[in-house]
DNA sequence: TCTGAAAGTTTTCATCC
DNA sequence: GGATGAAAACTTTCAGA
């Protein structure tokens, strides 16, 4: 993708922010044509900028657990290991590769404490490669956004 | 809300996945009209299910900063002056109050190194009531997401 | 690369089941 | 609650500058 513009910056702004607003309101707010709005997100999406659309339910309605993760040995294997085996579970719902005391931050999202200790069990406790781990619970997500800087 | 039943569980997984599908197309998977889709979508907003509908960019064009805070006191005073400190700030992608160690877990998204000195300055060490914080710098963001089971 | 207008889809809404 | 169908709104495309 070519350098960004003014535009852009404030188009993808206002895209993270609601991407259900209409090209004509997108237009409105940034001083372009529907058809000149739709140009440039079209290629935000051609480019790999914007990489998908999505829903976001109310995080206070579930519990989140974040968690570190040291693994017993720094080979790629034992990390690609880890990966996938983390990868499988779909209430990780981040994954980070660190640098650090730790090796992963793995943010589990789940129902209540039932279901995380199931899931923390199989993502963490009985899990292969791990030396060791610290559970972190939210206790209130402040703030839990994907919002990344534009430029 | 009322509890959901399995075709809401379904559509809001979907929506998590992948917010621009149309009403039919929903409706061709989760077996219903688009209207019934509609009324159903219309219901996760009016009752706060679903918060906002947004574009996510590519997390590997940011550096991502996972950071843990520990107040030099627990008055309240002290969490409401950090959290608004924290908030004020629009590369904090993410803040959770949370158990344990630390009080706070602030996820910082920045365009580089550079400009990680100049927020993490700014919203971790010249910052009111903080006691100490750790930083761990994302090498690779595996799985980016904000997916919540849908129970 | 923008604008503006025509064509094609989707969403919305009233009505009935 | 759900289905249907028609009207309104939005998106998409494209000619012209």
């Amino acid at each position: 993708m070519p350098p960004f513009d003014d535009i852009d910056r404030h188009l993808l702004a206002l895209l993270q922010e609601d991407s259900t607003r209409t090209l004509a309101s997108l237009g409105t707010i940034v001083g372009l044509s529907p058809s000149a709005v739709k140009r440039r997100i079209d290629r935000y999406h051609a480019t790999g900028v914007i990489t998908r659309t999505v829903a976001v339910l109310d995080p206070r309605a579930s519990l989140i657990a974040i968690c570190t993760v040291t693994l017993d040995r720094e080979s790629p294997a034992a990390h690609q290991e880890f990966r996938a085996h983390a990868l499988a579970n779909p209430h990780v719902q981040q994954l980070y590769n660190v640098s650090g005391d730790a090796d992963y931050v793995v943010v589990l999202a789940t129902t209540g404490m039932e279901q995380h200790r199931e899931v923390a069990d199989r993502v963490l406790k009985s899990a292969p490669n791990i030396r060791r781990y610290t559970t972190m619970f939210a206790l209130d997500p402040v703030r839990t956004t994907l919002v990344l800087p534009a430029d």
